[in-house]
RNA sequence: GGAGAGAUGGCCGAGUGGUCGAAGGCGCACGCCUGCUAAGCGUGUGUACCCCUUAAAAGGGUACCGAGGGUUCGAAUCCCUCUCUCUCCGCCA
């Protein structure tokens, strides 16, 4: 959520901003629904004075054993009046609520122009591309001659878009969750978390997925619960109205989650393989930082993404999203993309990005910059490192040998009983 | 699932219808005192929103004692519903 103050002293500026991103919102209302309630909480707020001060007379008057008839017989009308207004004024606050819950944040000074994939900016490279001397096969005709990933038993058990791995393939996924645990906890100052892979309705609304988003999320039917899409949910709203101390920031948190999404109008995309699934592995990097060093920690945190590729010697390129490809609720945006040979292309692997105080607006994270001081809200940023799906696609895919077995990178093995060869 | 107890400020903890945003303590901030440290003394110390101004503050107001509704001129206090926590029983991984 944006500072309705900015609203309301440079609406252009934020007009102009959102525009970049492609997203179109009903400005005209913004300043008719901001007027509209808050005159009628003025006005409702005016009543209640009096009525109280009315009603403090009455208990005097009470206590003093006199006739409190004639401020009764005011207070009454008063009621009356506060009573009828009460309604109309919690539609106006829910009006304008909804609205503000829509828009977007407002890209960062730095984020390029552009209205999608195609202007993005490419940052760095690193990595030579793997050279073939055979036809490098897509990773779902290898897991399959392999029977290390089964799309066709996976797809009679629940459906499409779902995978299910088998043996040395589940221990390869197993083993890159554990190896990405292992280096952020141990060697990135992250602290590991299990989270509820459900959640209530105000976690989602905290980090932005609702109420925009709600068609792309799978939802329990008695309590009212949704199946994370991201561990970013449960990691960014464990701080969740709370204050927290300066001295604590940044807070870095990592979970391994699988998450689910319903993937609702991608219909004829990646129909194929691992790259786009209902249900998929992931690990998460979740940072809490100070707002003057949220970009930095941005930095660091794409560097933490990028040294799980760096260790499994996976060649990737580092991509800033353009304001047309940002999410809803980032500020700027950096994506990992992994080559994969396979399809002779990169593909995203990571999206790290920070948040800014959109999030901790909505989910209402703050901090006290000095002891005695008001509170701030801190930024929140959020990174795949990595998706773990992806990643083994990306492994199968590199590895691969021209007698269709894949080599086991080295960092990985010692998670595999010193396995070296799949197949 | 059944029975019971509870939810008050950063923390602990009083408060069962009127001037309670809420005693007291702890913590914290500032000041005083003090060879140093510790102790002591004094003052202050919630959040959100609205109005008025505004560079900001101060000031005025409304709301908030788990959440929502109700009774009442008036609710932290009474009633209802829900959520969560704890204890016991049952069940279960």
């Amino acid at each position: 959520m944006l500072d309705i103050k900015l609203l309301r002293d440079d609406l252009d500026l934020v007009k102009q901003r959102i525009a970049t991103r492609g997203t179109k919102i009903g400005w005209e209302r913004f300043s008719a629904l901001d007027r509209e309630r808050r005159e009628m909480l003025a006005t409702l707020e005016r009543l209640k004075e009096k009525k109280n001060q009315l009603s403090g007379e009455i208990g005097k008057l009470k206590k003093s054993g006199a006739d409190a008839s004639a401020p009764m017989r005011e207070i009454g009308e008063l009621s009356k009046a506060i009573g009828e207004r009460e309604g109309p004024l919690a539609q106006a606050e829910r009006r304008f609520e909804e609205f503000m819950l829509l828009i977007p944040n407002l890209p960062h000074d730095s984020v390029p122009a552009g209205s999608g994939a195609a202007d993005n900016r490419e940052v760095r490279r690193w990595g030579e591309i793997p050279r073939f001397d055979f036809t490098p096969k897509n990773h779902w005709d290898i897991g399959e001659e392999l029977e290390i990933l089964d799309f066709a038993r996976a797809a009679k058990i629940a459906g499409a878009r779902f995978a299910l791995y088998r043996g040395q393939g589940a221990l390869l996924e197993r083993a890159l969750i554990q190896f990405m645990l292992d280096l952020h906890t141990r060697e990135r100052g992250y602290q590991e978390i299990i989270p509820p892979f459900l959640v209530n309705r105000d976690a989602m609304t905290g980090t932005g997925q609702l109420p925009k988003f709600e068609q792309e999320l799978f939802r329990t039917a008695d309590p009212d619960w949704f199946l994370i899409p991201t561990a970013e949910v449960p990691l960014t709203n464990i701080h969740r109205e709370e204050i927290l101390e300066r001295e604590g920031l940044p807070i870095r948190y990592v979970a391994y989650t699988p998450c689910f999404r319903r993937e609702a109008g991608s219909y004829g995309q990646d129909v194929r393989g691992l790259i786009r699934l209902h249900q998929f592995n992931k690990v998460e990097l979740v940072k809490l930082s100070e707002p003057q060093n949220s970009y930095e920690e941005l930095e660091k945190m794409v560097a933490d993404a990028e040294e799980v590729l760096k260790r499994l010697k996976l060649p990737y390129r580092v991509v800033e999203l353009c304001a047309g490809d940002l999410g809803f609720a980032s500020a700027k945006t950096y994506d990992l993309e992994v080559w994969l040979p396979g399809q002779g292309t990169y593909r995203e692997i990571s999206s790290c990005s920070n948040c800014e105080e959109f999030q901790a607006r909505r989910a209402q994270i703050r901090y006290r910059p000095e002891k005695k001081g008001r509170t701030v809200y801190v930024h929140t940023l959020n990174g795949s490192a990595l998706a773990v799906g992806r990643t083994l696609v990306a492994v199968l895919e590199n590895y691969q040998q021209k007698d269709g077995t894949v080599v086991v990178p080295e960092v990985l093995r010692p998670y595999m009983g010193g396995l070296d060869r799949i197949g």
